[in-house]
DNA sequence: ATCAAAAGCTTCAACCTTGAAGTTTTAAGC
DNA sequence: GCTTAAAACTTCAAGGTTGAAGCTTTTGAT
């Protein structure tokens, strides 16, 4: 193995672990604050970016989680009254999901906590450079997905 | 919520993205051409790096996982022969783990293969790119293990 | 119109993950 | 020495996660 590989590798167990580190603090302040779990936080999120709604493989292309998996915590949000089902365009395999009024207000509540928890963590990253790191991290998510 | 915020959760939107995306395709292969599965190999890892072993608790430490999570993982490890465990020191409590010789080999060959993949997965980030960006990120953990 | 292939879900078993509660063992304070 | 606190695990229930297998519905090719 050569040496640049070795630079990628560090590159890859670096961005493992930050993001692990983040995501625990997240994950701890969701349950503790609201009873809620990342992954439920993910599809509340993701449905108030669509506007409309989504359907189940769609939702489940962009968490780049399996379909499978999202049939439960679908099914439990759904069961606590956050999200509506229903169907699409008369396709009867379709199940299409959106925010309910509840869901709704329930995310923004846990958004805006969210965005502080964030500020906080990484209070002592320049914008400038966390602009700059983003736009890499971009980057590198497009090459990432150009493999396949 | 002011501007600076924005970047910044972005930037943690990023992050958590790109990480995911390189995640799932790490997962694919341990598991299509080693049988294995990302925290078996984490844990692998984290035992090869650490010489001696170590105890269950330092274990979880360095992965971020509880430790409950952990007994699992290293019960079934242990159980396909991959690793040993032993009391230290005399503590009846510890649980002191090591690589076995079967671990050790394994673990080589996966490791091996890892790095390549990562290779190819990031073969467009130019090395000082990717030194810049594995320092920032460690700059980054910092700060957010500052955080309690 | 027919029928094979594809799309969209759901179900399932196995594993991962967590935090809380409980056990045993060691350390610390008195 | 005694007793309380702390440390290190394990167990457990609930939820998350996966890929494989299976079901229904739609699409596309003929």
């Amino acid at each position: 193995m050569n040496a640049e590989s070795k630079v990628r590798l560090r590159l890859w167990l670096r961005l493992l672990r930050a993001t692990r580190a983040i995501e625990v603090r997240v994950r701890e302040r969701l349950r503790v604050e609201h009873g809620a779990t990342l992954p439920r936080f993910d599809v509340l999120a993701t449905l108030a970016r669509a506007e409309e709604g989504l359907i189940l493989s769609e939702l489940s292309e962009r968490l780049m989680v399996s379909n499978g998996n999202l049939t439960g915590i679908v099914d439990r949000l759904e069961a606590d009254g956050l999200i509506d089902r229903r169907r699409r365009n008369g396709d009867r395999r379709t199940s299409f999901v959106s925010l309910s009024e509840e869901g709704q207000a329930v995310f923004e509540r846990m958004a805006a906590e969210h965005e502080r928890w964030i500020d906080e963590l990484l209070a002592d990253v320049e914008a400038e450079e966390a602009e700059r790191l983003s736009t890499r991290l971009d980057g590198l998510l497009a090459q990432v997905e150009a493999h396949s």
